[in-house]
DNA sequence: CAGGCACTTTGTTCTGCCTCAAACTCGCAG
DNA sequence: CTGCGAGTTTGAGGCAGAACAAAGTGCCTG
């Protein structure tokens, strides 16, 4: 494995505190793997034995439902720790972790999260606040699933997407990995269909582009009032 | 203020594991008080100052869309730790509580969180396996919301509050703390009408008794069948 | 550069659940 | 014990969006 470079995690906020020693050490016992688009990283119900951290790309957490229905919990965007289930004592993951595009993650076995936890308090803080953040997301996307219209949920999905991971083009902002109407819809709670009607109907009326798996905003305000934001 | 028994932290899971010394010190820091049904014990968006523990009775943790609906995420039952946004490093509180039933909270400023857990390792463990619980139930409930039709959901919905509250009477399973259908529908995305019909037919085929505010599950199996569980 | 597959679009039908409306009943406050 | 309000029941009608169906279309592989 080639030797990584400190630079890589000393701009991040879980390590941002840290000397470039305690850094070098982190780094020293973390493993760094690449994944093609479509791998699995873990898959939900396995032994929850590694923690990870996103260098580069973008993962899907997924659940599947009894029936063999997929719903996407969550994105993961570069610089964010995920399959942090061994901070709650958890001993299986909750949910699989797919890379959405080719991706670069680093990861450490379980027990190294008390060391660093103990060792480095910010790593601790930032964590736990990461924690918070996706908890209060969460029961946003709870909310609107239990009170809001389709056409709402898929704007919000939308406005969220680009704004965890969107990229300036000309002519508006990119999602900036692959995603298909599929995988709005496992989002939202709909179907392909009716994501398809809307985004046609969307890119009709000038507020988005649409190719095969990519998709530009180019009219985020107009799409912030088909989500329902307040004014 | 009365002083407050040992015994009262003594067989929690968060305390178990500490000396009579410790939980005294605990026990005198902390602040006890008791809410009438309704009483509104913190508020969604202010400051999160007071972290609690559930002592007796039961509560709602209800968010309020913009719209003005509120949907319940979550419910509180004895022994329990509530309000703990600031172990995630939050600044004010997501969601609002609520009594369902008379109650009695002890609470703490969250200036000692910290002190807690960095002097009470099993404070801390066990804290934030509640709260991978909390997000575990949290994902099943979006999951849930997502693909599964009202009937389930409702029926889920019951089931588990039966799990968390539920006291044996003559015939079945009671819901400890009073709820309407409306509670109901809030909890499940749906509304007090379709609830209302939804018990009303399983009162007919014997699966549930009920009156105002109070629900009896006599035959939990086919409730668990009609929730969707996998055979 | 041709063929196939994954993704997308579009049309039609059908229905679960919401909406609107109104009457009923229980329990408590006065 | 009586009247009122909160909670509940029940009916009828409509429609958003799911389900079913089938025909494009762009991309990658060989």
């Amino acid at each position: 494995m080639a030797q990584l470079d400190e630079s890589l995690l000393s701009g991040l906020p879980p390590f941002s505190q840290l000397t470039r020693v305690q850094i070098r050490e982190i780094l020293d016992q973390a493993t760094s793997k690449r994944y093609e688009r479509d791998t699995v990283i873990f898959r939900e119900g396995f032994e929850a034995d590694r923690f990870y951290l996103l260098l580069d790309g973008y993962l899907r957490v997924v659940r599947t439902t009894p029936e063999g229905e997929q719903i996407i919990a969550l994105h993961i965007s570069p610089g964010q720790l995920f399959g942090i289930a061994p901070a709650l004592q958890r001993e299986t993951y909750p949910a699989s972790a797919i890379a959405a595009s080719e991706s670069l993650a680093l990861s450490w076995p379980v027990r190294l999260w008390e060391t660093f936890t103990q060792n480095y308090p910010s790593f601790s803080t930032e964590s736990y606040k990461t924690l918070g953040a996706r908890l209060g997301e969460m029961q946003t996307r709870i909310t609107e699933l239990a009170t809001q219209a389709v056409e709402r949920r898929v704007a919000a999905a939308l406005l969220r997407l680009v704004s965890q991971s969107g990229r300036k083009v000309e002519g508006g902002v990119e999602i900036g990995f692959p995603i298909t109407r599929q995988n709005i819809s496992e989002m939202t709670g709909t179907t392909l269909h009716t994501v398809s009607r809307l985004l046609a109907a969307w890119e009709k009326s000038g507020i988005i582009k649409s190719a095969r798996k990519r998709i530009v905003v180019t009219d985020p305000p107009r799409l912030l009032v088909l989500s329902g934001a307040k004014s």
